[in-house]
DNA sequence: TTAGTTTGTAACTCACTGATACAAACCCCG
DNA sequence: CGGGGTTTGTATCAGTGAGTTACAAACTAA
């Protein structure tokens, strides 16, 4: 259980859970590696290859448990418990994100959203108030904030991104445009669908 | 260059050409192979290869030319003419998609905005007007639409999916929670911004 | 000219993936 | 209760893709 698990075990598990939690919304409760097949482009046996070394989690015949399986990748890839984040920007984007279940369901808790706008600080989205900017150091540390998600303007993203440094954030997920400098021991995901896109497109003209 | 790209190769190039638009942003011009290995984890060498294997791009002693080098890319992705997409709903984050630059500096036009609220239709967001949903199989021929990027909720998607597949659309980009059954020559990519989460964490626990 | 940098390229190794195959376990139906 | 169909779990093997190391050639700056 302790051994590392390769980039590439990393990435397929993540989209099992994908494809998982996608099923389970939809009201399935079984599905075969057949079916995850069809969604994630990875080969069956691969798929069950995966999971078979880290357990027996299917039934023959039948296939897998959604549930089940959902729990025990979640446990293979250790993010089973909650994860706190901070959300920067109450913008359009910003809105967007705190109000889809989209981290929800990945055991992702929006615990403070912040704006530097007097207009929007102290607004109620959901079940939050925005707050101002200037509280970050305070709320990472009283809420246990892990990640910061930026949803701001390219302008804005180096200057939060060095403050969530200064304040023991090691995870920074970037929905702006810049490109952000920050030390060695900072993980730095830049959300970029237009690239997305022209992975897909490649694929599709050829 | 009749070839076929490896999966590998290709989402390596697009992973280059995200950071290199960056870096024009940023006003940088020229980048080194080191540099853009710290902001993709890819082995510098891997890169130099990836990239002499289509050409000599770079000045020895110096690094890349950022202009040029994204030409480049484009033109090995077979992605470097303009593509229209058609974005499905108004709400926050469709307004979001439509006001920021992520898919115009790859190429991509928003060039039509469809919902099916009646307040919102009519509305202008940009440059753009909000057209009613029904007018989708009229659009997709007279606009060339290629992509349909969906921001709508989950509840909604398999209906739109189904209406773009029966325009003619081979590609979707889908931003809702919904697991989307289309035809096997379809390409549909979800956004997955919490999986992505899981996997950058999964990295940094270890 | 000299020192330092960076590309372009070769050679080697190893781990990962895809392909194929098959027995064991399970469901459904008659 | 038994038989047919399905799906997992697992083994084996071959091919290839990626990391590593190494180094000459081209460039900048001083």
């Amino acid at each position: 259980m302790a051994e590392q698990l390769t980039l590439g075990v990393a990435a397929r598990l993540s989209r099992y859970l994908q494809v998982l939690t996608q099923a389970k919304r939809m009201g399935k409760t079984s599905i075969s590696s057949q079916a995850i097949s069809e969604y994630t482009n990875v080969n069956p046996t691969q798929i069950r290859r995966d999971l078979s070394g880290f357990g027996k989690f299917g039934k023959r015949g039948v296939g897998y448990d959604i549930d089940t399986l959902i729990g025990q990748v979640r446990k293979i890839l250790r993010t089973s418990g909650q994860h706190n984040i901070a959300l920067f920007g109450a913008g359009n984007l910003g809105q967007a994100i705190a109000g889809s279940g989209a981290f929800a369901d990945h055991g992702f808790r929006i615990s403070a959203m912040f704006d530097t706008d007097p207009d929007k600080v102290g607004m109620r989205i959901g079940d939050l108030t925005v707050r101002h900017y200037s509280e970050l150091p305070l709320v990472v540390e009283s809420e246990g904030i892990e990640v910061g998600v930026l949803a701001i303007p390219a302008g804005a993203a180096q200057q939060v991104a060095d403050d969530l440094v200064s304040s023991g954030v090691k995870i920074i997920f970037n929905y702006s445009d810049a490109l952000l400098s920050v030390p060695s021991d900072v993980t730095v995901h830049t959300s970029s669908p237009a690239v997305e896109l022209l992975y897909a497109l490649y694929f599709y003209l050829s």
